[in-house]
DNA sequence: ATGGTGGCAACGCCA
């Protein structure tokens, strides 16, 4: 890649035109898999749903392969929105990824940090006319139309900076990098007309007092912080509703992430939800059902984050 | 008040 470009390429999987070729690859992957039993306690009402997204900030893809073969099968999702794949696009794990049943990716890596990928089993096109935040190039959005027409859905996938450990943007370039982005993004969000949009991903803030484990001894820990929590809220009212928050009040905790630095995460349960699903309101009427996979903390070398699973009927 | 752990990639960064 030239020095010049500070974009980072778009890679995915070629469409495969041929209708033949496309019914092989159908019938040789295995037909969607049942729902498993062990989501009972997932929040939602009836049968199966339309459309099953998870968002998961693996923490590296490629170690955690087999957590996310785990992953689908127990969920059986649609659509998975990854952050922090930690992959270059060359080494992206494509045949891995179709062995799972998804035809469709689009992925955005770099070497060592960062990173964001859509997986679908449905055909997907990348919505192309989206920033360079911060004018960084780096690998912290991904954005894909799932869909065509009046039933087109757009996602967005995120990774927001985690800003460093000092918040103050003045002393510290990484919190100021943090600020500059989610203003950036509501500005642009709020430029934009849209209809049936959901956005999700790690954006790295605990907006609510019960998003986090201790609303005081937090305001001052980055993720917590007043300008972080009030700049990640305007993004949202650009015209977003919080779905997580649709099916948990917000006057009950709700964790996404846990500190690997903590020697027993479910007894100190010092947990922030920085892992968010958003959605335009002329979806709210589709949401089904929403589950934080909170077991996959405990999983075999986990990742810090767990995935959060969302129903829609669209 | 401090330091605790993990991934990547290379003996330090980032989270």
């Amino acid at each position: 890649m030239a020095f010049t470009c500070f974009r980072c390429p778009v890679s995915f999987l070629h469409e495969i035109s041929d209708a033949f070729r496309n019914s092989f690859l159908f019938l040789s992957h295995p037909a969607r898999q049942p729902r498993k039993k062990g989501l009972a306690s997932l929040r939602r009402i009836g049968n199966a749903p339309d459309m099953r997204i998870i968002t998961w900030n693996i923490n590296s893809l490629r170690l955690r392969m087999p957590l996310l073969a785990r992953l689908c099968q127990d969920t059986a999702p649609d659509m998975i929105c990854l952050q922090e794949t930690k992959v270059p696009d060359a080494l992206f794990p494509m045949e891995d990824v179709r062995a799972l049943g998804f035809d469709h990716v689009v992925f955005r890596g770099m070497k060592g940090y960062n990173g964001v990928a859509i997986l679908s089993r449905q055909p997907v096109s990348v919505l192309e006319d989206t920033p360079d935040w911060c004018e960084r190039g780096d690998c912290r959005h991904i954005a894909v139309r799932h869909g065509t027409g009046a039933a087109a859905i757009d996602v967005h996938d995120f990774y927001v900076p985690a800003g460093g450990d000092i918040p103050d943007p003045v002393e510290n370039p990484k919190f100021a990098h943090k600020l500059a982005f989610i203003e950036e993004a509501r500005h642009w969000f709020s430029a934009q007309d849209m209809r049936r949009t959901v956005l999700v991903g790690d954006l790295n803030i605990a907006p609510l007092e019960h998003d986090v484990w201790s609303h005081r001894q937090l305001l001052k820990i980055v993720s917590h912080t007043p300008p972080e929590t009030e700049g990640l809220l305007k993004w949202q009212h650009t015209g977003f509703v919080d779905a997580m928050r649709h099916f948990v009040p917000a006057s009950e905790k709700l964790y996404t992430w846990w500190s690997y630095r903590n020697r027993d995460w479910r007894a100190s349960n010092r947990g922030r939800r920085l892992d968010h699903v958003w959605i335009t309101p002329d979806l709210q009427p589709a949401l089904r059902g929403m589950e934080v996979l909170r077991d996959a903390r405990d999983w075999d070398k986990p990742s810090d984050h767990v995935p959060v699973i969302v129903d829609l009927d669209v």
